[in-house]
DNA sequence: AGGATTTGACCTTT
DNA sequence: AAAGGTCAAATCCT
């Protein structure tokens, strides 16, 4: 709590920039499925709408950086919006207090922390999905961050059987829109190396019986509250 | 009680 | 220095 964070330091303008860039993209993914579409009358409508959006991101993006030229100062309050939720009280307090999570000793420094070297963990796959519960892995939350100039907070899991069968599937699921159904991007990273002790379909029980039901719930704050 | 989740600290990369 | 990814103690939930 002593410290306050410093002033983002990207104009919001940028942000918005970045913000098109990431429909770019994800126009481009959304294209690619497309391109899976049997029928051929959808298909060819559905890329047509693809190709609408792509344009409309790349006229806005050389609208705003256009008009990077002329630099008229805007109000920072929409970068601090932007930017509010990313500062330490990610989802406020729990029922109980304020939670004094003082980290003590910690091993020193090492290797193979944090992020590891780039290129080390693919291959990755990335799929758009309004259910990305719906794998029939079981998955271990281990993190949640903030992405800057994201409105929704990434989610990081890890395989159920990592510890066991030293599985090193991953993935980071992230909300894209509060559109109903919402859209979530999952990024699958490495291959399952449990993938063959469980992969006879086992049916997906969602009966009234209540097992194990907490291996994925998305209903939780983080992902059903969108920003307005 | 024990497993799953939460969340700030810590770490690496950019 | 900032952003993103991971760890792990505290907490929640069954």
């Amino acid at each position: 709590m002593p410290l306050s964070p410093p002033p983002p330091s990207s104009s919001p303008r940028q942000a918005a920039i970045q913000e098109l860039r990431r429909g770019t993209q994800l126009a481009e993914l959304l294209r690619q499925q497309v391109e899976l579409i049997p029928e051929p009358n959808r298909r060819h409508a559905a890329a047509v709408n693809v190709g609408e959006i792509s344009m409309a991101m790349e006229s806005s993006l050389s609208i705003l950086q256009s008009q990077m030229e002329h630099p008229f100062s805007e109000p920072e309050v929409m970068a601090a919006a932007l930017t509010a939720h990313s500062d330490g009280g990610t989802s406020g307090e729990r029922n109980g207090g304020p939670v004094a999570r003082t980290r003590k000793v910690r091993v020193r420094h090492r290797p193979g922390r944090g992020r590891p070297a780039a290129g080390d963990e693919l291959p990755i796959k990335e799929i758009l999905t309004e259910a990305p519960e719906n794998d029939r892995f079981h998955w271990r939350k281990y993190g949640e961050k903030n992405i800057l100039y994201s409105e929704y907070p990434r989610l990081y899991y890890k395989c159920g059987y990592s510890d066991d069968h030293k599985c090193p599937a991953k993935k980071y699921v992230q909300q894209q829109s509060n559109s109903y159904p919402p859209i979530f991007l999952v990024t699958l990273i490495n291959e399952h190396t449990c993938d063959a002790l469980f992969r006879d379909d086992e049916p997906i029980i969602s009966s009234s019986s209540s097992g194990s039901s907490q291996v994925l719930d998305f209903t939780k704050a983080s992902l059903s509250s969108p920003l307005h």
